[in-house]
DNA sequence: TAGTGGTCTAGACCACTCA
DNA sequence: GAGTGGTCTAGACCACTAG
């Protein structure tokens, strides 16, 4: 029969699609599947895992593998470093320090680390540019306390973005995507207008439950996140 | 030695966060780890096969199981039926129709398809409310030479967003994500002030090469795509 | 409690790709 | 050509959970 798991997968991704198999319908098991296919049961789990994986079937004990009910778009997004993504669209990299200071954060970004109180934090601020033009405003603030090295890091030769990557490891990350209208500071620093449109990525890093570090990062005007979906 | 393959890929993480491994290293091969583990290697294999997909390693035959040298933020995201995602939410759906013609599509949406020339397309605008305030606009365009019913769905009674997803599954979707200053009609519908700084969500669609429908969602003002990454 | 998916094993062979 | 990961098998046992 000459049938791997991922013909196996595409098989059941066609009946999907050609609705021979309709949303919430009941696949056979997996037994008689592997029958069918003329497979080992093992080789039926491998494709399922991908069909689960990619959100076109949910897989339940004695409840059976069902046609996901409501089809969702799954996309998946990677952030790489932002010199590197600069560099890898084959423009030259710029970087410089705008502001660093230590002053008490302002409670949404306690609330976003899950602090009760806000607390003394490392502010940075950074332009990270293409081709010597801006490309990413950085506001990034770091709890010192946890990353107590970052005090004696020069910043203005060392993007916070890259030394953190390099020597602290996040164990959990929270990611928010947004749109805001520039302000007068962050237009100026990205040659933008005031009220411009900007694409906005927040992350929030912790280390087992330790935070790290929330960054803003504002793309200056046109930037767009693309990707294709399963 | 109860190591399952989570175990082992938490133990390869810990390795990781914890500099023991760093970016570049080469790791043991399948077998070696097996033994280390006290496993089989397919246990191994199924511990590596997620570190792959989290991005924490590459893996190459011959080349052998490497730590990735620069480490990136990956995320996913689902993006649901816009119905589903206020009703989850706890609030009131509503929907209304603000315009549907047929006409020549503009060059930039020809060309998202991959078309060499603008052609004659459905022309969809709709609203869609949650607790009857503006949620998300829905600018969309309908390749009806592919999808001929679309035509004779009353679209003011029911979604092209959802007839499209109950009806005409797809096999390849593009997603972009953007920020754009609300025109003076977009900001009528949403209830909100032109120039204010929209999240547009852009989906192209395509089943096997031939496009269906190409739509641009645009939230109201706040909104935000939340997640964790790994 | 019985049916279903999830995991694990030991072994085999295959498919890449580095040197 | 040889080393490494990728896949497949046949069978076993475990872990959930619907009825």
């Amino acid at each position: 029969m000459s049938n791997s798991w991922s013909e196996i997968r595409d098989e059941i991704k066609r009946r999907v699609l050609e609705r021979e198999l309709l949303p919430g319908a009941k696949l056979p098991n997996d037994q008689e599947l592997a029958e069918e296919f003329g497979c080992a049961r093992t080789t039926v789990q491998r494709a399922m895992q991908d069909l689960v994986h990619s959100g076109t079937v949910n897989r339940r004990r004695k409840g059976g593998t069902t046609v996901t009910l409501h089809p969702i778009t799954r996309t998946t997004f990677d952030i790489p470093i932002t010199r590197l993504e600069i560099q890898t669209a084959g423009k030259e990299y710029g970087y410089f320090l705008v502001s660093r200071e230590i002053r008490v954060s302002p409670t949404h970004v306690a609330s976003s680390f899950g602090l009760a109180k806000p607390m003394e934090m490392l502010h940075v601020v950074a332009l990270h540019l293409a081709d010597k033009k801006p490309y990413i405003y950085e506001d990034r603030w770091i709890v010192h306390s946890t990353t107590p090295e970052i005090l004696d890091i020069d910043l203005s030769r060392e993007s916070a973005n890259e030394w953190l990557i390099r020597n602290r490891p996040y164990s959990d990350c929270e990611v928010r995507f947004l749109a805001k209208n520039a302000t007068h500071h962050e237009a100026e620093l990205l040659s933008a207008d005031p009220g411009d449109a900007v694409f906005v990525m927040e992350r929030t890093t912790w280390i087992n439950k330790a935070p790290i570090t929330m960054v803003r990062a504002i793309a200056a005007p046109g930037y767009q996140l693309v990707t294709k979906a399963s």
